[in-house]
DNA sequence: TAATTACATTGCAATATTACGATGAATGGG
DNA sequence: CCCATTCATCGTAATATTGCAATGTAATTA
């Protein structure tokens, strides 16, 4: 089938997997490491900086950008990418919260 | 190709991005969550309770398994997953060291 | 206006994921 | 020993992901 069930699930649990998602992959976590790195926008020399082909790094930060994790402005010829503040918190608060549910002291199994 | 080029990142970036992966289905959130909740080991009426069929209910126990986020030991017929604590706080330290690596007061985009 | 630069989009090919029925393996009860 | 229970694995179908070359688009420069 290949297709998630999503509607089995609560609007959280699909809403932390969607923006899990987002992150689970190298090259977006490479790509936000560098973005954040320079504290404010990298533009397009992302794919010199990574070694993957220019299309493939416009991809996934359009799949960052759909997941809202960043955002970004054109700025003359080049566009400026960031992180998306209000996002990026509430991942941290739900990411939180969801890797903090457990006292990691039972001794069961 | 639908090969991710790991050789290309950092030993870091590829273990963030797989143990990422592992949390990145809402059907494993949801197990992980039932898990924690019980605080013990929750055996094999996941499949009952979250609504999938018993073999997809396995299968995503043996990616959290082969990710070595939960562990699972033999209890008679049935068999206890439960949170490896070792593994899931190493992930909360480098997670949280990525999600915070950004003073989120850039005023750039 | 023509050329250049910087990205985005499209169209592929290779591979991975998700879900499930069917079947296999191991344990415990009778 | 036979059978039910519990879980893992296999096989399969549908869909998603990854990566890139080629091409499209919009702004800047000459």
């Amino acid at each position: 089938m290949g297709l998630t069930k999503t509607e089995i699930f609560t609007e959280e649990q699909n809403h932390l997997a969607t923006m899990l998602k987002a992150l689970a992959h190298p090259a977006r976590i490479a790509i936000l490491q560098q973005i954040m790195s320079a504290n404010a926008c990298i533009c397009g020399d992302l794919s010199i900086e990574l070694g993957l082909a220019q299309a493939t790094i416009s991809q996934h930060l359009k799949e960052l950008k759909t997941a809202g994790l960043i955002q970004g402005t054109i700025e003359g010829v080049s566009v400026c990418y960031c992180i998306n503040p209000a996002v990026w918190n509430q991942l941290k608060n739900q990411l939180g919260i969801f890797l903090n549910s457990t006292s990691l002291s039972n001794n069961c199994c």
